[in-house]
Order: structure tokens, then C-alpha cells, then sequence
DNA sequence: CTGAAAGCGCTTACAG
DNA sequence: CTGAAAGCGCTTACAG
């Protein structure tokens, strides 16, 4: 065994093979240009028979492509956010696969953008998808500079940035009113950093989930941008003694620690009182009881994402803003 | 802002402004052929200057590389995996990227390498890290048939294979001889799927600990290949039983459930029984009481990994086998 | 319908 | 010390 990659079959040899020119080869390949029926088929035969994979390096440089898509991830992330990131960059990977595209990594930490503006820099991707965006973001400032195509996972307040993300205004809106059909009277909201424009999303779908029932929400049952768990533990219990009878937590992680704290006030779920979450996540899964909440398919998120900056790429036009749809999952909590 | 990516400036472009050649300005670059101090000093600062990066995937192809490296990420983990495999990621994408290197990302799901096959059959990669090997690997046989450069991490039982690992039999072997030192006698060994080389390197170490203590395990308390947590409670119940003072856990995710269990027994850690883990881990990070494990650095072990990818690329000779240090870190559980 | 040639942006023998 | 030329493996006007 030689200590050498195995050199591959290339379109000279092919070309020299069958008689033809590079020319019809490529042709052959790609559809493009008028050819004959008979000399295509040949080609084509020829390539199955010998596996030839073109070199899509080569095919990049006389395009000015590289078949490659750039994701950055963020680094900064807590074990629930992990797995989000996790499944998201599955469907990516899933649909870029599919249209003979590869995902190139790069990571964001404290919005560092080194490892961003190198792979761009170096002309390593035809375009990027950032999966996490700050209402400042220098990765956007960056992308938009240097003209590169990119697509946002979850929404942005930039203006003309394309953006993937679920419903989640219209999502809490819907699941808000259903909670306030069940209890007639109070209903507390916790969480939510509203630096994060998906907290912003969810707060206004609560406000609006009230004046579907001609309500409107009593704010001093509304506590958000809670700076941390001590902070929350007190919430849960001043919620308690305005008598909420519902929790509603911004996310999955509020929801667990709300859970936890409830445990020990000895308050029972949902006899004492209901709760339910905006989003779903792997902690809230198995919980007892289970847990009623917002449900959104993560794998799609990115399935789509990854098909919009491919579309992108290839110069179809897309939409500015994709809102995926969401479902309720009522369960045991509010019963 | 016009539609188009902005051209870059080329080599070309450097050449005519500074009338020399080509050949000189990728000399100046490189540092590789005869140049004049003067004229190489020329172009570096004309390069400074207009912020000059080369396109490295047209350097790429006329080198046969590509300064990517492919990266197999497994997709059947579960939680704690995840957050293992993301840390070790991240320290590959460091070295990577001081080395001008990229992360190109492959999945491997139930043994299906298309995607792998994708990258290095499209020659999109230098090399490739598989981040999870198995027994018998369809991923090492089809790298080792195209003869493409490549690197494990953890341990494997394929002969020829680079592999880089922390040394978990001697870090298994000291903490149990640790252990056995504290309790003079019955020490349990509970978990660990024997299909995984880390396992077997595991139990090895456990079995040496005895043997520097003069002693040897008691069989009736050694339970590997445990199949499911039920199976994993009962087991507890029966280390109990026979008196174990210690029980020492294979990885992390088998001590939060002994835990667990011991818990719901109402059996006081360290007090009634000991535990120590052969795994530190992120669920286990805030336990109360604070548990005895072995430490091992993960981000680290992801450093090592690129740069023995790296350095194999770069014709390099490499070890065979690294063996990364670890740490005891002796905490309450077993005071 | 097919091919020769130029080009993508670099590197690297070869020659001077 | 420097440059003209060929080459990496493709694509794509242009010409026939």
C-alpha cells in the first residue's frame, strides 16, 4: 500500500478514453449545452462503470463556487441550547447532502468573529447561516460588508437580513388563550431575556393571546428579564401568593427550575397550580407530570434554513422572513 | 451595494501593480525559492497594506489539498455525549484554525458513511477525524480502501489506526487502588458496555487497581454489560446487599443514576456507602454531595487530535497511540 | 452536435 | 535573484 492518496480518474482521462473532448464530457455531466443523445449516454455509462466522482474543487474554482456553506455556531450556549444547535445543524447537514453541498464550521465566542471572517476571507463558502444573532451583531456588520449571502436561524431585528424561525408570537398567542380558557382568572408569566428578539416575539404573542379573550394581562403577574435562578425562585412564590392559578415560563428552562421550586413549596402540578412552558426541550420531556407546551420540529428548522441559503446561493429569490409552523401539546400540567 | 460578491484581489492583480511576476509574489508569500530581501519586503507590505488573502482554494488545488479536514460526528448520543463531542470539536477547531485550517462536517448515523463517503469521494478534504469508532467499522475500512489519512479519537482495536485517547486504563487503575485504600474491603463495579473499547480499557484498569493492593476483585460485585437502568437499580440494591462500601461507576451517566437510586433507597452518600465515577461530566458537576471522579480534559483531547491530523497532512510522522494525562479529583462521595 | 482554447487563482519545475 | 510557462481539474464562451 502506498503511503499516497490513490490519484482519481479525471475528466482528461475520460475525454482520452472515450475519444471526446473535456468538453463533451463536462456537458454530458451537467446538462448544459446542446450534445448528442448517443455521446452522452456513452459518457455517462462510462462514469457509472468507473465511479468517477469529478473533483468539486476544480469544479468550484471554474465557477467561482465552492459547494460549501459556512455555519457558525455559538459556543456560549447552556446543555438545552446545546441540542437545539445539535439537531438544527442535522437537518442543514441533511438537506446540504442532498443538493451536493458541505457544511463548513465555524464558531462564534463572545462574538469573536475570527474563524468567521476566516472562512470567508479565504473564499471557503458560497454562503453562511448564522445560528445565533445579537441585536448588535458583528457577524452580520461583517456578512453584509463583505456582501455575502447568509440566512438567520431564529428572527433579527437587521433590516434585509433573511430569516428562518418558528411562529413563536403567534404560537404563545394561541397557547396563552387556550390557558385562559382553563383558568378563568390569573395567570403568571416568568422568564425571558429581552435582549433576545424571540423573547420579544413571545411576550407580545402573550399580549395578544389576552385580547383574544378580550383581557388584558395583569402586569404585575408579568415578570421577565429575570437575571437569575434566586431571582426566579422569589417570582414563583410571589406569583403564589397573587394566587396565580397558571405559570406560563418563557422557556423550557425556566419551566424546569419553576418545576423544581414548586416541588419544594410542596405545591402539586397542576392540583395547586398549572404550568406550562413556550418551548419544548429534552429536560421538560419526561417530566411528571408531563408537561404542557409549545412544540417545535428543531430538524425542519434547519432543513429549511439550509434549503434557503442553498436557494440563495443558486440565485433564486426567497422570502425575507419563513415562520414554521408550531404545535400545542396539551398535557398532565393543565389539566 | 451591488448583488455580486465583491472580486477579490488576486495574485495577478498584486503582480501588475508592482511590476514583477506572478511567481515572485507567491515566492514572497510562501517563502519558499530564492528572493530578493527587498522585493519579498515589497510585496508583504503591499499585501499588509490591501488587507491581501489568498484564495486558498485555488492554492488548494495546485497543491492536490484542500486545508480542510473532515470531522465525523456521530448522531445516536445521548446528552452527555453531546456535550462531550462539542468540546472536543471546539479544540479542533482552534488548533485548525491557527494552522489555517478548516472543519468540514460529516455525520455518521446507524453506520451510514454516505456523507463521509461524500467529502473524500468529492476530494473536499486533506484528512478526516472520526470522532466514535466501533468493533467493527464500516467508516475505517472504507478510509483505509481510499487510502485517506485519518484519526481516531479514543482508542481502537483496528491495527495501523492513529488514535489519540486519555489513558483511562492507568486513570482507572489509580482511582480504584485510591479507592481500596479507603475502603479496606468490598468495592462494587457497576456499568460499562463491553462493545466499547473504552470499557474494556476501563475494567482493565479496574482489575490492575487490585492487583497494586495485593488484592483481586470480587467477581459477585463486578456487573458489566448492565442493559437498562431498571437492571442498573436492582444491581444497586444487590452491591448493597453483599455490603459493598464502595461503588465505583463506569462513566458518568451510570453514577447520576446510582445516585439516584441510592437516594430513593435513602442510603447517605459517603456516610452508608461510597461512589466514585470513572467519568467526570457535566450532569454531575453540582451534585450534592460532590463526587469523586476521574477528570479528563476534553477540549484538549481535541487539540491533540487536529494537530496529529495536521501534522499526518503535512507528512509529518506521528505516534500511533496518545495518551492524554487525566486527573483524580477526590471530593465528599468517598470521604 | 462537438472541440480547441482560455480561464478560475494559485504553485512550481525549469531556464536564465 | 527573477520570470515565462505549464499545470492543478474543471467550465464556458466562441467557432465551426
Amino acid at each position: 500500500m502506498s503511503d499516497e492518496k490513490i490519484k482519481n480518474i479525471t475528466i482528461a482521462d475520460i475525454a482520452a478514453d472515450l475519444g471526446v473532448s473535456k468538453t463533451t464530457v463536462s456537458r454530458a455531466m451537467s446538462g448544459k449545452g446542446r450534445i448528442g443523445q448517443k455521446t452522452r449516454n456513452n459518457v455517462l455509462e462510462y462514469i457509472k462503470l468507473h465511479d468517477y466522482k469529478p473533483n468539486i474543487v476544480a469544479k468550484g474554482l471554474a465557477q467561482s463556487r465552492t459547494y460549501n456553506i459556512g455555519v457558525v455556531m455559538p459556543v456560549d450556549y447552556n446543555m438545552m441550547d446545546l441540542t437545539f444547535f445539535q439537531e438544527c445543524l442535522l437537518g442543514i447537514e441533511e438537506i446540504a447532502g442532498l443538493m451536493e453541498y458541505d457544511i463548513l464550521l465555524a464558531y462564534n465566542k463572545d462574538n469573536d468573529i475570527s474563524s468567521l471572517e476566516r472562512i470567508v476571507n479565504n473564499g471557503k463558502v458560497d454562503g453562511v447561516i448564522l445560528m445565533r444573532t445579537f441585536i448588535n451583531d458583528p457577524q452580520i456588520e461583517f456578512l453584509k460588508q463583505k456582501n455575502i449571502k447568509f440566512v438567520t436561524v431564529g428572527s433579527s431585528n437587521y433590516t434585509g437580513v433573511i430569516q428562518i424561525d418558528h411562529d413563536h408570537k403567534n404560537a404563545c398567542k394561541e397557547l396563552t388563550s387556550v390557558v385562559l380558557m382553563k383558568c378563568s382568572g390569573t395567570v403568571a408569566l416568568l422568564g425571558g431575556d429581552m435582549n433576545h428578539v424571540v423573547s420579544q416575539n413571545r411576550l407580545k404573542g402573550f399580549y395578544e393571546g389576552y385580547e383574544t379573550v378580550g383581557k388584558s394581562a395583569d402586569m404585575n403577574l408579568v415578570d421577565i428579564n429575570i437575571e437569575n435562578n434566586i431571582m426566579l425562585d422569589k417570582k414563583v412564590e410571589e406569583a403564589l401568593e397573587q394566587n396565580a392559578e397558571c405559570i406560563l415560563c418563557m422557556d423550557d428552562a425556566i419551566c424546569v427550575r419553576v418545576l423544581n421550586k414548586l416541588h419544594d413549596l410542596h405545591k402539586k402540578v397542576p392540583k395547586d397550580v398549572k404550568v406550562a412552558s413556550f418551548y419544548n426541550g429534552i429536560m421538560l420531556e419526561n417530566y411528571v407530570p408531563s408537561i404542557t407546551s409549545l412544540s417545535f420540529n428543531t430538524k425542519e428548522l434547519g432543513i429549511v434554513t439550509g434549503r434557503t441559503i442553498i436557494d440563495m446561493i443558486e440565485g433564486k429569490s426567497v422570502a425575507q422572513k419563513t415562520l414554521l409552523p408550531y404545535e400545542i401539546v396539551l398535557k398532565e400540567s393543565t389539566k
